[in-house]
DNA sequence: CGGGTTTGACCCGCGC
DNA sequence: GCGCGGGTCAAACCCG
């Protein structure tokens, strides 16, 4: 299963301050039954959906060209308003500024927001554009900081906190936090500028795990949930939920990176390993009774091309025999 | 009682 | 320098 998707990579020198995200309709847990939400999304890009919507398991399965790909994407070189509006503000975007703002025009993500995929990556350090910070030396992070915060001031200077690599994707849910198999701990809530909805911020329970992700409501559709991972996990799902699929595929993805831990993933490898239930779901064969576009409530959309473009003007997709 | 949540304080980078 | 806003900490609190 591990190859199940191997056949095709995704490379892309991220840009720092983009992450990743999905949008999908439907979504369901371990046990294939409907969660009370969905990941949602639809270009508005206008790209016809009954020929261009492709689902991302046959984008895993490798059983596209570059080409089709393209196509699948809704090829759209200009289509950028989402993201470029992202970059080119003063403030790029945070995930939280999704549905809002940024697009302003009143874009909501409704699903009938175009679908957008950015990521960071951490190699590239810190996003120097960005008024990210990110946490220095409140230590505890990383396995060994220890110097607790208040007198931890003593932070090392010119050692900049290398950024976790980040993937967001959006999702009509009525509830805020997602299950995604892990298990995390609330460690704080902020309000969102220009928003009505507090973001949460969690980190996984699990001991040296590193992953964080925070979790808002676009206050521009209350039915979407943004949510964004930072970090990779270090483990598998917690034993109480292994067993399944979305568990072994978890696994899958966690087997060493034959590139390097640096390798920029696919993004939905990254979903898959962020939230397996989704992942899962990405990956899962064209098994449905229903056709990939019109099952009521598993219905795959891909991203817009364009946008991709827009974030990841790099990218390569690679196929291998 | 252990583990998770709440919430105000604190820290820090950035823009003005 | 100051205020703003994002991110984090940790004490208090809640709950099974």
């Amino acid at each position: 299963m591990s190859d199940e998707h191997s056949d095709l990579y995704y490379h892309a020198p991220f840009h720092e301050d983009h992450y990743d995200v999905i949008n999908e309709a439907g979504s369901y847990n371990h046990n294939n039954q409907k969660l009370p939400y969905s990941i949602v999304g639809s270009s508005n890009h206008g790209f016809d959906p009954s020929s261009s919507y492709m689902s991302f398991t046959e984008c895993l399965h490798g059983s596209m060209d570059y080409n089709s790909l393209a196509k699948a994407f809704g090829m759209s070189p200009s289509s950028s308003e989402v993201f470029s509006s992202i970059e080119g503000n003063p403030k790029p975007v945070e995930i939280g500024d999704f549905g809002g703002g940024a697009n302003s025009t009143e874009n909501p993500v409704t699903p009938n927001s175009s679908v957008s995929f950015s990521s960071s990556e951490a190699g590239g350090e810190e996003d120097s554009a960005k008024p990210k910070k990110e946490s220095p030396p409140k230590g505890t992070e990383q396995d060994g900081g220890e110097c607790s915060k208040k007198e931890g001031k003593t932070k090392k200077k010119g050692e900049k906190k290398q950024r976790e690599p980040r993937f967001a994707f959006m999702t009509k849910s009525e509830v805020d936090h997602l299950e995604d198999g892990y298990r995390w701990r609330k460690y704080g809530q902020k309000a969102v500028k220009n928003s009505p909805y507090p973001r949460s911020y969690y980190r996984c329970t699990t001991q040296k795990c590193t992953v964080k992700k925070r979790v808002e409501r676009s206050f521009q559709d209350p039915s979407i949930v943004i949510t964004t991972y930072e970090g990779q996990h270090n483990h598998q799902i917690p034993a109480t939920l292994r067993g399944n699929a979305a568990a072994m595929f978890s696994h899958s993805m966690l087997t060493p990176n034959p590139l390097g831990s640096t390798r920029a993933t696919f993004p939905q490898d990254f979903l898959a390993q962020m939230a397996p239930h989704i992942g899962s779901q990405l990956v899962a064969g064209p098994g449905s009774i229903y056709p990939q576009n019109q099952h009521p409530h598993h219905q795959y959309q891909v991203p817009d091309y364009g946008l991709l473009q827009d974030i990841v003007p790099s990218m390569v997709f690679k196929q291998e025999p």
